[in-house]
DNA sequence: CCCTGCAGTTAGACAGAGTCCAATTCCTGT
DNA sequence: ACAGGAATTGGACTCTGTCTAACTGCAGGG
């Protein structure tokens, strides 16, 4: 599976969620799908800006907010600093471990959750999020 | 129960806590704890300075923090924008909505959790947090 | 009663994330 | 080649939160 491979699919994705594929869209996308990681818009920045400077912040947030927009990707909030941007779209939930800041999936398909009380009337569910927040079992507390 | 006999139940309790009930320490656990809240700094801010300016914006964070620290109130991380403060530590979660912002209380005790995968080696939970962002049937998608 | 010392508070400078805007560049269709 | 809309850009700006160095105020000892 060649980098231009990876590529076209990636365009074909932007596409399918109404995105017209422009290079720095793809270099973003790339950046997200291609290690399934869960990265901040300062990371993305940086990776996406290695080689040479090419991308601004601007676009740079546009692009993650348009891509939020679409539902291409998820955003994570568990850092009170910034958020996280996931790839990874299916249903999941969260680990985070605080003292590294690394975030780690969890399917969602075995999971059951019971006991939740009704929603108000006239409201829907957007989504549920839980994130266990885990630490090293030396890590001082 | 008179302001007195609350402001001096608030002393108490940081002194139970390990903190030392200064004047400005009682006019924010006072602001959120008298009305039960999720507040964020800035609306506490503004709560206590609300007849004269008294407490600066460092004292603010300052005092947030070490209620944090010792316990007394958790942090509640829902809006990229800004944390927010729950004098609530009985276990439970939360109810988001993305439309007004608006933060409410989910007793945990009759929440049951299955599914979830065990911890890593070396790893113990801190917590697990639950939202469920909802939003108003006729809410713009 | 006045020192001394320390905990708490303060203003303001600072840092980092994210937004906004006006100007520019890039495409695309003709 | 050209016009027009979409995308991108740098930079200024806002906002939340932190830091620092100076200041205040109180408690305990002489």
């Amino acid at each position: 599976m060649s980098l231009k491979y990876i590529r076209e699919n990636l365009a074909g994705k932007l596409r399918a969620h109404g995105i017209n594929p422009t290079h720095q869209r793809l270099e973003i996308a790339h950046a997200l799908f291609s290690r399934c990681e869960h990265l901040s818009a300062d990371q993305i920045m940086a990776i996406v800006n290695e080689r040479h400077s090419e991308t601004s912040k601007a676009t740079v947030y546009n692009t993650l907010n348009l891509f939020l927009d679409k539902k291409l990707i998820r955003e994570v909030i568990v850092d009170p600093n910034k958020v996280f941007y996931d790839p990874n779209t299916s249903p999941h939930y969260h680990m985070y471990d605080v003292e590294s800041g690394r975030l780690t999936d969890i399917d969602a398909a075995p999971v059951r959750v019971s006991g939740l009380p009704s929603l108000p009337a006239g409201m829907v569910t957007e989504g549920m999020d839980i994130v266990i927040r885990v630490r090293p079992a030396d890590f001082p507390h």
